[in-house]
DNA sequence: GTATGATTCAAACAATCGTTTGAAACATGC
DNA sequence: GCATGTTTCAAACGATTGTTTGAATCATAC
C-alpha cells in the first residue's frame, strides 16, 4: 500500500471523527487509530492538532466557496445589468452546498454535517479562520441580494441571510437533538427534497413582510468614543 | 457569606463556561475557580462532570418548556375549538424562549445562547436528555401547527419547524462565525428586535408556497426486514 | 460542653492528553 | 555498493484531566 496518502487517510479520518465527536472530544489516538497510521504521523505532517483541524476545513471548504463565487459569476454574466432574482442567488450560495452534501460518496456530506456543527460553537482559531475564509464570499452575496431586493433595508438582508444560515446548518447537522423526523441518515434522494424543501422556506422567509420594529432602538444609536 | 449556595454558585459559572468554551473544553477546575469554590466541590454535590451538565440544562430548561406549555394552553383554551393562527403557535414556542434570551439579569441569555449552540453538537448522553425534555412539547406543538394549517401536510410542517429551529439556534447563539453583523453582543433593545424580525421571517418561511418535491421519492419507499 | 452529620479543603490518585525523541525503515540518486 | 533525505515507529515526556481520599471545619441538637 503507498504510503503518501497518509495525510488524506489522517484527513479522512479526522473528518469523520470531528463530526461524531467534536473538536475538542476527538484525541490524537482516535484519529490516527481509524487512519491507521502512527501516532506520531499528525505532528510530523501537520505539525500540531490545531493545525490539523484548519487543514480539515480548508481542503473543502475553499473549494466550496469557490464554487459558491463562480456560480454567482456565471448568473450575473448572464443576466447582464439586470437584477438578479433572489431565488437564484440563494441557489448559488446554499444550492452549492446542499449539493457538496449530497455527496455520500466523495466524503463531502461528512464534512458539510461537520461544518454544520461547528458553525455554531467555534473555538476562538476556529472561528478566525472561518471568517477569513467567510469574508469575500459573504461580501459579494450580500451585495447581490441587496440589488435583487431594492425594498428591503441591507440591515434586514443581513438578518434574514443570518437565519437562512441557521436553517441550513440545522438541517444539514442532523443532529436529530429533538427526536422527531427520527431517521438521522439522509441519503442522496433525500437530499434533492431536503433541497426542495429549504429552498422554498428560504424563499418564504427572504420575501417575508418587514418586521416592525420598535421604534425607539430601531437605529440603536451606540455611544461612541470621543473623537 | 452563606455556603448553602455552593451549588447555585457552580451552576452559573458552569453556565457561563459552558457557552464560552464547550462542554468538553471547560474543566472542573475553570469552574470551581470562577465559583471560587473547592474543586471536590463538585462531585460532592452532582456526583460527576456529566450530571452537572445535565443540571445546568434542566434547571432551565424544564421550566422553559413549561412555560410554552402553559402558553399554548392559554391560547387554545382563548380559541375555543377555532384553529389558532400560525403565528400564534409559533410566538408561544419562539416567543417564550426569545423572552428568556433577553433577559441578561438573570442568566437566561447565556442559557439561551449555550442552548443554541449545544443543538447542534449533543454529546450522546446531552442529545437523549434533550429528546426526553422536548418529545412531549415537539407533539404538542406539532398537533397545533398542523390543525392550524390544514393546507400544509403534516411532514412539510415538521421540516419547516425544523428549519425555524435551526434559524433561532443559530440567531441566539449569535457566534458570529462569519464574522458580518459583528456587534456579537446583543442586549436588551437588540432581544425586541430581533424578534420582530426572527418572527416575520418564520412565519414567511412557514406560509412559503410548497415545494415541488421530486416525484420518484417523495414518498420514499423504505426496505423493510421481512415480516 | 459533647456528639452527629453535612460540607469544605488540600493533596494526591490513575488515566489520558498533545507533543517530542531517537532510532529504524524506506526511497532515491549516484 | 554507499550516501542522503523522507517517512514511520515504539516509547517516553510533562501537563492536565476527572475523581477520590481523609482530615479539618462548620452547623445543629442535645
Amino acid at each position: 500500500m503507498a504510503e503518501i496518502d497518509t495525510r488524506i487517510r489522517i484527513l479522512d479520518a479526522a473528518e469523520v471523527l470531528f463530526m461524531e465527536n467534536g473538536l475538542d472530544a476527538t484525541t490524537l489516538r482516535q484519529i490516527t487509530g481509524a487512519a491507521d497510521v502512527n501516532l506520531a504521523a499528525v505532528n510530523y505532517h501537520f505539525g500540531s492538532k490545531e493545525e490539523l483541524v484548519r487543514e480539515v476545513f480548508r481542503r473543502r471548504l475553499t473549494w466550496l466557496n469557490q464554487q459558491r463565487l463562480q456560480e454567482l459569476d456565471r448568473l450575473e454574466a448572464a443576466a447582464g445589468d439586470k437584477p438578479l432574482k433572489p431565488s437564484q442567488i440563494l441557489e448559488a450560495f446554499f444550492g452549492v452546498a446542499l449539493k457538496m452534501a449530497a455527496d455520500t460518496g466523495g466524503g463531502g456530506r461528512t464534512f458539510m454535517r461537520l461544518l454544520g456543527r461547528t458553525y455554531t460553537k467555534p473555538s476562538e482559531f476556529v472561528r478566525t479562520f472561518l471568517a477569513e475564509e467567510y469574508a469575500a464570499v459573504i461580501a459579494r452575496f450580500r451585495a447581490a441580494l441587496i440589488k435583487a431586493l431594492p425594498g428591503v433595508p441591507g440591515e434586514e438582508i443581513l438578518w434574514r441571510f443570518h437565519f437562512m444560515m441557521g436553517a441550513m446548518s440545522y438541517a444539514l447537522a442532523g443532529t436529530d437533538a429533538l427526536h422527531f423526523a427520527a431517521e438521522d441518515a439522509l441519503d442522496d434522494s433525500d437530499a434533492e427534497a431536503l433541497y426542495a424543501r429549504l429552498m422554498s422556506f428560504m424563499i418564504g422567509g427572504l420575501r417575508a413582510p418587514l418586521p416592525t420594529i420598535p421604534a425607539k432602538l430601531a437605529k440603536r444609536p451606540r455611544v461612541k468614543k470621543a473623537a
